[in-house]
DNA sequence: ACCCTTGTTCGACAACTGTCGAACAAGCTC
DNA sequence: GAGCTTGTTCGACAGTTGTCGAACAAGGGT
């Protein structure tokens, strides 16, 4: 059971909606579109480790991510190019800046 | 008390993501971009209409859709124009027809 | 070998969510 | 007005989710 990766034509749009639709975890997706491969250790974003591990297990399983273990570290990755590909637009909408008002 | 519709600025993108993240919810909207303005009672998608009234809550506090009562009837419609101006893109990547393998 | 760093996993817990039937409200039609 | 149609609201309930601290695992450096 290591590749917790899905293809990504075996996972539903709504479950990647749902990874998309929390607070934390669009910034860890926001901060790999913009800073590209980053270990889990620098995606703090003032929950515990414990929590983001779990966030990151979700973007995993969405297929929104990949992992590899470096040393102690683990670096993650967003899947952008199978992303773009399979729902074209969709993270350029959703990352996108918005107008505040 | 009329159904509340916010200004779309107010709605924070993971209110909207949310809203499409659940399988009755995004049928009613594919529905309604199919299909333009319906009455509740059409959106039938196998739920009872207890349900079918709470997702429609839920996408309507959402920014998703408008809703005028006609009658006994309620006519729900995307808010398509404003929808597409705040989310560029995001309803067409959601929407749009994906391989299914 | 020891410890430190980096993450994951394991309960636990409160909050939220989807679902339903039943009760209610409001408007048509007879 | 009586009754029907169309929806909403009200508990209730089970399942999921986000959160944490603590325990665990694995690698690297000294």
């Amino acid at each position: 059971m290591e590749p917790q990766e899905p293809d990504l034509t075996a996972v539903p749009v709504t479950t990647v909606l749902t990874a998309l639709a929390d607070d934390v975890r669009l910034q860890i997706v926001r901060a790999l579109a913009e800073g590209g491969e980053s270990a889990c250790g620098s995606l703090d974003f003032g929950v515990s480790k414990a929590t983001r591990s779990h966030h990151l297990k979700v973007l995993r399983e969405a297929g929104l991510t990949r992992t590899r273990a470096v040393g102690t570290s683990r670096l993650v990755r967003l899947r952008r190019d199978e992303l773009d590909k399979r729902y074209p637009g969709l993270l350029d909408a959703v990352l996108a800046p918005r107008p505040p008002a």
